[in-house]
DNA sequence: TTATTTTTTGAGCGGTGGGTCATTTTATAT
DNA sequence: ATATAAAATGACCCACCGCTCAAAAAATAA
């Protein structure tokens, strides 16, 4: 019969996925899609130009795969939040979480930012990612609304432009920016009522 | 002596220079700085590509134009607000001010969001912009500080990520961003005492 | 060992990138 | 007309791009 792919050869495969990943990532960052190439990415990781071929078919689709595995994290970070009853407490918890992984996926954050900012290359992200947004809207809506607001959707608009411009002053300002007195600044914004 | 250029020669000069930096912006904005080629942007422009590199030395040199007349711009359209006495007339002019800016210059916001993204490009221009940064929370600060907030930096650190947001979104959403909307909801979330 | 499969390499392909330059065209001054 | 200087062209250079592929190396099963 054939040689079959032990456990361990499957582990390994998984590894060097994972390298590929995480240096395109790096690079990504740094010079963003377009500038980085599959040859430094290769490199960068210690393999071959062809092996990152036979890992992914294309340069696209790793950006795929990255922001792919970069969302499965950031929902799995996420639902936590939803599971809380109280409508301020949602709120805080939903704030420390949403701190927590602008802290933790920095990087990735950088390159999904610059990908929306592009385009040509997001043209084919956006219509997976609409439906996405505007469901973290909407639910921004329910919770001002819960929380007593008049004009729960302006209040929404105008948190959601909070977080991210505060995501993307992080990015760009680490490991200065306070993030924990902003991130308490903004708990204070909305008290207990 | 030897063939002078005229006005009109000068102006013209001027207009092909506009041509070729309207067109690079327009392209660094839809596939960012390194997916734009010079020979596509002389070719959208309507000139050859010898004739881009006889009016810059480099597509970086294209990219610094764009972003000193840009920001030349913005500084015109912002100092108006800073000749406003009272303290809560003059966040409201400056807040028509930079909504105004954000709607006026989105492409170039486009680019510019893109650029300090990419610590690889990005690199040559941080120190020319770190002070004029600082320079503008300092003066959110003041702002906050004799409007009577207890903690005025925390205040305008929440402010200017608003702001930035704010710019994101409508950038990303253009044209359905209700942004006239968004900014009313943030003057009013700053009345008068 | 041998057969079989997967992993890995690196040379190579067609194409394009940023940038150069000898040359031509155009505009002006005399 | 003629001389002169600037504007404008496009062929060209070479490094590198994304991507392919035949072949080698490594791993496993029998």
């Amino acid at each position: 019969m054939s040689p079959r792919s032990s456990q361990q050869l499957a582990r390994m495969r998984e590894e060097t996925r994972e390298k590929i990943l995480g240096t395109a990532l790096q690079l990504f960052a740094r010079r963003g899609f377009h500038g980085a190439s599959i040859g430094e990415i290769a490199r960068q990781a210690g393999l071959s130009k062809g092996l990152a071929y036979h890992y992914f078919e294309s340069k696209q689709a790793i950006l795929e795969a990255i922001i792919e595995e970069g969302f499965a994290e950031i929902e799995r970070m996420m639902t936590v939040a939803l599971d809380v009853e109280d409508p301020h407490q949602k709120l805080v918890v939903l704030l420390e979480r949403t701190f927590a992984v602008t802290e933790q996926d920095s990087e990735f954050w950088r390159v999904f930012t610059g990908l929306i900012l592009q385009p040509d290359i997001w043209e084919g992200f956006q219509q997976r990612f609409m439906k996405f947004f505007e469901g973290v809207i909407g639910s921004f809506v329910d919770l001002f609304a819960s929380l007593g607001f008049e004009d729960p959707r302006a209040e929404a608009l105008l948190f959601a432009a909070t977080l991210d411009g505060i995501m993307l002053h992080f990015i760009l300002d680490q490991p200065e920016y306070p993030l924990e007195q902003v991130k308490n600044g903004l708990i204070r914004r909305y008290p207990k009522r």
